[in-house]
DNA sequence: AACTATTTATAAGC
DNA sequence: TGCTTATAAATAGTT
């Protein structure tokens, strides 16, 4: 008996060389991707954010329940945690804040100062990054006193710098079968996994969550 | 011959009810994600964001090359663009920026001349919220003379309400595997797909890139 | 956490 | 791009 294809052949999981398999395959398989993080939604009552840079630098998107609903709880895991704090502790990051003002008001002059007219999208940037830092300090301040026992381990944080850019073949297999590991560069690729770091208890008093990390036989150490 | 087991059995695309069942199709399923979407990068040199809210609540995501870089792309979509523009699109741009600065002002009060002692995690907030309105305007505003033919036809845009919180059950199938499409409630899931709307043409001059929407035959609007 | 019988995804070919 | 086919891979149900 004839056999008209060869039909599916195993692929050895490295960036591939023909531009026009390439394209092809990212077609098929960021389909299969965003089906299967709908599924997931349904089935699981999941809530998904993802976000696709193809090859070409088209973006796709898919969000349940919305792109910026995930974004911002994402980046504001106590957004919604009243944080009972004393009144050291407010005091203390009252002076943090005046110093980072302080410090952001001598590297670029009294921008709230100036006329407004003078802002423009560079100096919008500016002051939005610099609020985001205050802001990333704060929320970092407030949780210190909390994360030693229940958020050091399974809190990896963001990683800052990365190697090489867009399109590049980093030329190791993401992920392990064998070792069930993914074993993406740590600088390139990260699972910073944060709970929610406070929430409520059965009394409704707000308490620090104590959190164990689903993923946590996963080996993020792997090279 | 006795089978030892039924096997892999088709379900049906709707939330699981037995929550021992729900939880291991959620590992299994999501770590299967994961895998696939660590595939696409390596294979096809794909860039993907991807966050997990998991039903009861923790967090997992992934990112090449990292979860900041590409939120940060996501959200500034112009951000290595060098805009040119005339002197009455600036005026124009400054005086809307006047506007919605004295806007917040009147809501708000003089924020930006009380006592920065007073600014607390609350007000930091309000802040940043504010001047990203700011620069979604801007960015609106500049890309808006170009959007009508390029961008118009593949900017879906944010959905703003949504309806129903974590763990609703929507009711509906979010795929149709008959019709290829997703049937997800238009307003709780969206593909928003922008693709940068300024790049570099051959001679190294900015211009709106022309941007055929790879995802085009999906229906969105299906409900 | 393992095991299998299936379903589902997809590499190749047209 | 879209369809078909044969095979690889994922996973539902069970132990």
């Amino acid at each position: 008996m004839v056999r008209s294809t060869k039909g599916r052949q195993k692929i050895e999981m490295k960036k591939m060389k023909n531009e026009s398999n390439l394209q092809v395959t990212f077609s098929k398989r960021s389909f299969g991707l965003f089906k299967k993080a709908s599924e997931l939604c349904t089935l699981c009552g999941a809530e998904i954010l993802m976000i696709v840079f193809s090859p070409g630098g088209k973006v796709f998107s898919f969000g349940h329940p919305s792109v910026q609903d995930l974004i911002h709880r994402f980046e504001n895991p106590n957004y919604n945690s009243i944080i009972v704090l004393t009144t050291q502790e407010k005091e203390k990051n009252k002076r943090m804040v005046l110093d980072i003002m302080k410090e952001s008001r001598e590297q670029r002059g009294n921008w709230y100062e100036k006329d407004v007219k003078d802002l423009d999208m560079n100096e919008t940037n500016h002051l939005i990054s610099a609020l985001q830092d205050v802001k990333k300090k704060l929320v970092s301040e407030m949780s210190q006193q909390y994360s030693q026992v229940n958020v050091s381990q399974n809190y990896f944080g963001q990683s800052s710098g990365f190697i090489g850019g867009p399109n590049v073949d980093v030329g190791i297999d993401l992920f392990d079968q064998r070792r069930n590991t993914f074993n993406y560069n740590p600088n390139m690729a990260v699972f910073p996994n944060h709970t929610p770091m406070f929430g409520y208890n059965n009394d409704g008093v707000i308490v620090p969550i104590s959190n164990m990390n689903y993923m946590s036989s996963y080996n993020f150490n792997q090279s």
